[in-house]
DNA sequence: GTTGAAACACTGCCTCA
DNA sequence: TGAGGCAGTGTTTCAAC
């Protein structure tokens, strides 16, 4: 787990994050490696947990899935936080959540088709029985580091 | 931009999330079509927008980046939408930036080493002069859907 | 780092509705 | 006309050494 990663690697996962398709015959010359040793440093990355994996990035919006929205949530005391990601994340309109120390006690990324979806999601939340409070930030516009 | 995505479209996109680096033959199968079909398919949703990219996901605390926080921040009456992200995604640390309708003004996702690098750039946010206001949300744990 | 074999990506052309 | 299948070529991956 003594995670040893020297600049080669860095940047490596930085030509992957600009494009996780990118091959190695690519970074090989921007790297100044042969094609096989940068294959096995990615390999390695991958062996010691630090890429976790490759996805695609899609943009939600067009999908129809047009808003984007936070939800700070509080919990009654007595909830477990693997119970509050557990609620959570069953909704099919939850993207990520944030488990918090303080106050609220989650924050819960939300994509929904329109206002009276998000209502809808809001107050599944509320009918729960766990929840004591919600406060709901609209996302107008998001930057996202490289993407 | 009249995208027009079906289930197979759809499935593709699920199959890609999962692992952005599945290989066309692998997934041809699974959606009961050729290589060369799949390929056009993917392709395609690059063109309309729906695909934007490609990206590794990594695991930030194993590269010594051990801590994730949110901040709400509230800006001076005056700033505008892209000043607060310009002032916020010239920080390293910051890794998002999502404007908000109401209060606060932008969530920001940080990460960063340890505490006292929280500490520092926090002051750093104060110290820009817009700021009129900050609230810390550290996280304990995330839960992704996907990745 | 180099090499060779297998898998894969890509393109043009043909078919079908 | 638009989408899919097929087949040939070039590239990439992968596991030797």
């Amino acid at each position: 787990m003594a995670a040893e990663i020297d600049e080669t690697d860095r940047l490596l996962l930085r030509l992957l994050r600009a494009d996780g398709r990118r091959t190695y015959s690519e970074m090989a010359p921007e790297v100044g490696l042969s094609v096989a040793a940068v294959k096995r440093r990615v390999d390695r990355l991958r062996d010691i947990g630090i890429i976790t994996g490759f996805t695609v990035q899609v943009d939600y919006a067009r999908l129809g899935w047009g808003i984007e929205a936070f939800i700070e949530l509080s919990f009654l005391g007595s909830t477990t936080v693997d119970a509050m990601v557990d609620s959570a994340s069953a909704m099919p309109e939850v993207q990520a959540v944030h488990t918090i120390a303080g106050d609220p006690d989650a924050l819960v990324l939300l994509r929904v088709r329109d206002i009276a979806h998000l209502q809808q999601v809001i107050d599944a939340f509320r009918r729960g029985g766990k929840v004591t409070s919600t406060k709901t930030l609209m996302v107008l516009g998001s930057w996202s580091r490289d993407s």
